[in-house]
DNA sequence: TTCCTTAACTAGACGGTGTCAAGTTAGAGC
DNA sequence: GCTCTAACTTGACACCGTCTAGTTAAGGAA
């Protein structure tokens, strides 16, 4: 995937790593190709002869932070093997995840249906496999709790929703989502569903 | 709120209007000042006096559409009494919500803390008041399932984390977010929960 | 009526954005 | 040494949000 031509050593790598840098700095606005280029210390243009436009640079350093996303997530499940216990550490990976890298968790999962045309096909291909990596993660952790002989999609569904909905709307936020205060650790909520 | 004075009738409605149709058709990529004044019948500069730039154009048209979210919630549990089935209807206007106003619901949960500062205030004092009105017709519903002399909180944050991340991942998308099919319907996630 | 004030809007410019077209430069293969 | 080609630069274009200055229309006071 990396290029590793002349003139700069990989202008590729490092427009991913000066987008990743911008965005954890300045929030997603803060991202542009110009600021990119002129960060990795290249002109204005040159982007576009590793990325077909910005949206294949986007997407690029989504699929990169699928990577580390995937890899937090396995940080925090490593050694526990108590079924239970380990899928909520894989959610506290998830939502440490959100905390930690806010900017980049935030952008990952903006609108990109309408974009996705015009993705580079290999960089499409990336980004949909790291999708899919992290995804797994948390559907293998789910498979413990598949009815018997059944599937466990379900309770993928089910928790993936459940986790995504609390680190977008409270984990990765100072305040001011809500007019109440602090809301309950995600761990505290769970016994809360038999009362439904 | 309301300018209704010369030249044109009422361009501060007539933003806000140009700017929902903008994204509904194109999603929120589309939007501009200066599609929205054109719009309108108007220069470009125009709209400056009326909001103090895009970012409180955008606020109102976030705000505008937590009214409609509001209002669909409270068409589908419209009638219903018992609690179990208002709450899940109420979230099946979350779903639809989702679904129907697409544009809308993912601009609406878009990062905005670090923009907050650049909202003209009437505007925001608007934004989140109709944002604690959307909360609380989800969180009276949740008042039913409190445990006995105390508070839902809890119940809230679990029903709304798992409604709100199920709209985003799963229902207002076409497709290709996960590897498998069809996700199953939001009722049938929800008996997932006693394997757990 | 006429004058004046003020808000609404226009016209034009600025820097910044992504993208395209053309030219240059450096390395690889012959 | 030559050519070929990919990497990169330069410059232009249209569009974006925002600022400044000028115009226009409505309402109040004489």
């Amino acid at each position: 995937m990396t290029k590793q031509k002349r003139h700069h050593g990989d202008l590729y790598e490092a427009l991913i790593v000066a987008g990743i840098e911008l965005m954890e700095a300045g929030g997603p606005e803060a991202l542009s190709l110009r600021k990119c280029a002129a960060r990795a210390g290249v002109s204005h243009a040159a982007p576009a002869h590793h990325f077909n436009g910005v949206v294949s640079l986007k997407a690029a350093i989504v699929a990169r932070s699928y990577g580390i996303f995937t890899k937090t997530m396995q940080a925090h499940r490593e050694g526990i093997s108590e079924p239970r216990a380990r899928l909520i550490a894989i959610c506290e990976g998830y939502l440490a995840f959100s905390r930690e890298h806010n900017a980049l968790f935030r952008f990952m999962f903006q609108p990109f249906a309408d974009e996705a045309a015009q993705i580079n096909p290999p960089i499409l291909q990336e980004l949909e496999a790291r999708s899919a990596a992290a995804y797994d993660e948390l559907a293998q952790a789910c498979a413990a709790f598949a009815p018997v002989g059944g599937q466990a999609r379900g309770t993928e569904t089910l928790v993936w929703s459940l986790v995504h909905g609390y680190a977008m709307l409270f984990a990765s936020r100072e305040g001011s989502e809500t007019p109440h205060g602090r809301p309950p650790d995600f761990a505290q909520i769970l016994p809360e569903f038999q009362r439904l």
